[in-house]
DNA sequence: CCATCATCCTGCCGGC
DNA sequence: TGCCGGCAGGATGATG
């Protein structure tokens, strides 16, 4: 893992090595490199990719920087959570644990069968379920208090008391609360900027994520803020059951 | 096996 | 006003 304060110096682009592709895999970033490398990055809770000039003085917590011919990358990350590895390709998805993913929700393959199939009958809550990451991958604490919300779950409830039409819902919902995530482009609750300092625009359309204690959008009822699967989480005991 | 907790860090906010 | 505990979008390994 290469995670000290050592700038990574690149050529044309890393360490000489041309870029080759980049994705996305759940909350990863993947970064194929020639000679058969690859950059992997995870942003966890504040870190941040920023497109700044060569010249640029550091940023404020800035700990990695990616090197190219006429512009360079920064991974800010005030808590120190975030990941940087560079891995051989054969071998990237065990270092990084890009391997344990579950299915990409936004894939056309991701249909409410597969959904369902998923999370039917599983013991424990409906939220931990929605946060693992190896069954679906990439639903974070925001999206998956947004989703029961839209589905009219409650976080806390059973995953295993769902029935088929409540799965049904929760598969729409979490697809409404993602693609309306990547709509606009990130919610900014506190430090989510894009590469280009950017801000998002989906803290403005949250229902209940952040709004703890406040009344409920749909129905007035004050909301309820708990604990569940170890995360802050806000629902609305009347929209929701 | 399961849920919960501590941990990695730093900053901020609310309550006292 | 100032201090301090608790909390924060994630993930993992330990604990009971």
């Amino acid at each position: 893992m290469v995670n000290d304060l050592r700038p990574i110096l690149v050529g044309k682009c890393f360490e000489g090595l041309s870029v080759l592709s980049v994705e996305r895999r759940g909350k990863f970033i993947v970064i194929f490199l020639a000679e058969e490398k690859v950059l992997v990055i995870h942003l966890r809770m504040t870190g941040r990719l920023i497109v700044a000039g060569l010249e640029d003085e550091a940023f404020l917590y800035e700990r990695r920087r990616l090197v190219f011919d006429d512009v360079s990358v920064r991974f800010c990350d005030q808590r120190r959570f975030g990941r940087v590895w560079l891995c051989d390709l054969r071998s990237y998805e065990e270092e990084t644990g890009i391997w344990k993913l579950g299915v990409e929700p936004l894939e056309a393959d991701f249909s409410t069968k597969v959904f369902a199939d998923l999370m039917r009958g599983r013991k424990g809550t409906v939220k931990k379920w929605l946060l693992d990451q190896t069954l679906v991958a990439g639903i974070g604490n925001i999206y998956a208090d947004e989703a029961c919300f839209y589905a009219g779950v409650r976080p806390d409830r059973e995953m295993g008391s769902l029935g088929e039409g409540d799965l049904e819902r929760l598969y729409e919902a979490v697809l409404k609360a993602l693609n309306q995530g990547v709509r606009n482009r990130g919610t900014s609750v506190k430090d989510y900027a894009d590469a280009y300092g950017k801000s998002g625009k989906n803290q403005e359309v949250l229902f209940v994520y952040g709004r703890g204690r406040k009344g409920c959008l749909a129905c007035g009822e004050v909301l309820v803020k708990c604990k569940v699967a170890g995360r802050g989480t806000v629902y609305c005991g009347e929209c929701q059951e």
